[in-house]
DNA sequence: GATAAAGTTTACGTAAACGTAAAGTAGTTT
DNA sequence: AAACTACTTTACGTTTACGTAAACTTTATC
C-alpha cells in the first residue's frame, strides 16, 4: 500500500528530523505503539503517519495530551459505539472552532506585519535620504551600485 | 488615545482571563514595563496592547522568548538603526514563511477533519439502521420524536 | 574475535510557564 | 480599631517535552 511497510526509529528520526529520544518518547506516552524485533522496535506506516500527526500538531500548538486524546478517540469510533461517534463528533466542532480562532490570529497577524514592514521600509527610506545628502554619488556610480 | 490610560492587574487579568501570576510573570520575563505607584502596578495601553499581543502568541505556538524577541527588536526600530532595520525585515519574513506553514497545516486539519466527520455519520447512520431493524417504530410516533 | 554501528533501558537534569502557598502592605469600609 | 479588599514580594512546587549521560545488547564489518 504505501511506500513501506516498516521503518527504523532512526529513519523516522531522519525523515520528520526529530530526535530517536523524542520518539521513543511519544511510544512511552503512547501515542505510538511499534512491534517488537527482539528488542528493537518497528515502526508501521500507521505509526509513520501517527508522527507526522503529532508533529503537525505541535506546530498547531497541540499538546502531546491533546493529540493523544484524538487518537484514542478515533481508535475508539472504529469499534463504532454510539456514545463516542457523538463524543467525537462533538470535539470535532471544538477543534473547528480552534482552528477558526488561529485562522483570524494569522490574519490579523500579517496584517499587522504589513504595516511593521511598510514602517521599515520607510524608515530605511528616510536613512538612505540621509545618507544622499551626506555624501552625494554621482550618477554613473549609482546607477551600477543600486543593482 | 485609547478608551482608558491605565488600568490595574486585576482589571488586565479579568479583561483577558488570565491570572494575576501570569502578568507578573510576563513582567518579569520583561515582555511588560508597568510602572508603579508606590509599589503598585499601573498599565499602560501599551501594556494593554502588548498583553494582547503575548496572549495571541500563545495561541499561535510562540514562545514569551520569542514575542519578546519581536517587542525589543520592535522597540529598536524606533531608535532607527538600520543594521536593526533590515534585521526586523528578515524577522518578519521568518514569521511569514511560519505562518504559510500554520495555514497549510490548519488546511490539511481541516480537510482530515472532514473525512473523520464524515465516517462518524456514516457510522451512526449505520446504526441507526440496525436499531430500526430491532425495535421498528410506528410511523405517528417517529414524527413527534424525531423533532 | 575485536570493534564499530545502531539499538536498547534506566535515570537524573532542564527550560518554559506558570501554580500555589506564606506573609506582608496599603487603602477603605463598618 | 477591626476587618476586608486588593495589591505586593519571596520562594518552592509542578507539568510538559524532551536532553543527556551511563551502561548494556545485537548485528554487521574488518
Amino acid at each position: 500500500m504505501d511506500i513501506k511497510k516498516t521503518y527504523s526509529i532512526s529513519e523516522l528520526a531522519k525523515e520528520f528530523d526529530v530526535t530517536t529520544r523524542s520518539i521513543r518518547f511519544y511510544e512511552d506516552q503512547e501515542l505510538l505503539r511499534p512491534t517488537r524485533r527482539g528488542q528493537t522496535r518497528i515502526f508501521s506506516s500507521k505509526d509513520r503517519v501517527r508522527l507526522k500527526l503529532i508533529l503537525r500538531g505541535k506546530r498547531m500548538g497541540f499538546s502531546l495530551a491533546e493529540t493523544k486524546e484524538l487518537f484514542d478517540l478515533w481508535d475508539e469510533t472504529l469499534s463504532g459505539n454510539e456514545k463516542q461517534l457523538l463524543k467525537m463528533l462533538t470535539i470535532l466542532e471544538n477543534k473547528r472552532a480552534q482552528l477558526e480562532q488561529q485562522k483570524n490570529d494569522i490574519a490579523q497577524a500579517e496584517m499587522e506585519m504589513d504595516t511593521a514592514e511598510a514602517r521599515c521600509r520607510e524608515a530605511l527610506a528616510e536613512l538612505q535620504k540621509k545618507k544622499k545628502q551626506q555624501a552625494p554619488v554621482k550618477e554613473e556610480a549609482r546607477q551600477t551600485a543600486e543593482n
